[in-house]
DNA sequence: GGCCGTGTTCGACGTTCATGGAACAGCGGG
DNA sequence: CCCGCTGTTCCATGAACGTCGAACACGGCC
């Protein structure tokens, strides 16, 4: 299940850097970002195979970044922004504010 | 030479997030931003190899995290705060806030 | 029950990375 | 001139990472 990965007790700086550093993960997040609403995995706009976007998904729950709570047949994840804002504040603006590709 | 390495034209939003997405990085980012003055290379507190060490001033000097420039016998490396907050403001603000070594 | 859509897991492959030791270059001081 | 200090480069090694295809698990639905 993708509920199965517990969500990290305290957000890890070094694990959340890690998780954003990377041009797919951080369009995931750009993409959660945008639209503000809950999105199953296979809606998001990329080209990696879905093996490939599953491990990512993974990374990001384990780095706390994303929350996946299963709902209906599909997995919707959402952006723990309050979390991280709680942890880092203002890191998410910091980084969009700019960033583009 | 340090100074060999061209400052990069713009900050990409990756390369400063992987350079900082590392223990070693991260904890020399956090020393020259404590102190705010110039600091060589051999002065900063840390327990690896100085090869490793000049691998990993390599790698913030080419994201456009640091600038090094000689003076003397010592290369001094100084943070690109300006440069860094114009890109991605608030960023290491947010990062370093909680961020504890 | 059988099928299909959705995600995860499991190897596997190639690349990148962090690390350290050794050798080298530049520079200053005796 | 030679020695010591500082930092870089080269090479090697082991680990981690991104990627994908195939197989599997789960849940609706006909």
């Amino acid at each position: 299940m993708a509920s199965h990965t517990p969500v990290p007790a305290a957000l890890d700086v070094i694990a959340v850097l890690q998780a954003l550093a990377d041009p797919v993960r951080l369009d995931l997040v750009r993409q959660l970002r945008e639209t503000d609403t809950a999105i199953a995995c296979g809606r998001f706009d990329t080209r990696v195979a879905k093996s490939t976007l599953s491990h990512h998904f993974k990374t990001l729950r384990e780095a706390g970044v994303i929350a996946t709570h299963r709902e209906g047949g599909q997995a919707l994840n959402t952006l723990r922004s309050a979390e991280l804002e709680a942890s880092f504040p203002g890191l998410l603006d910091a980084i969009f504010r700019r960033a583009h590709s």
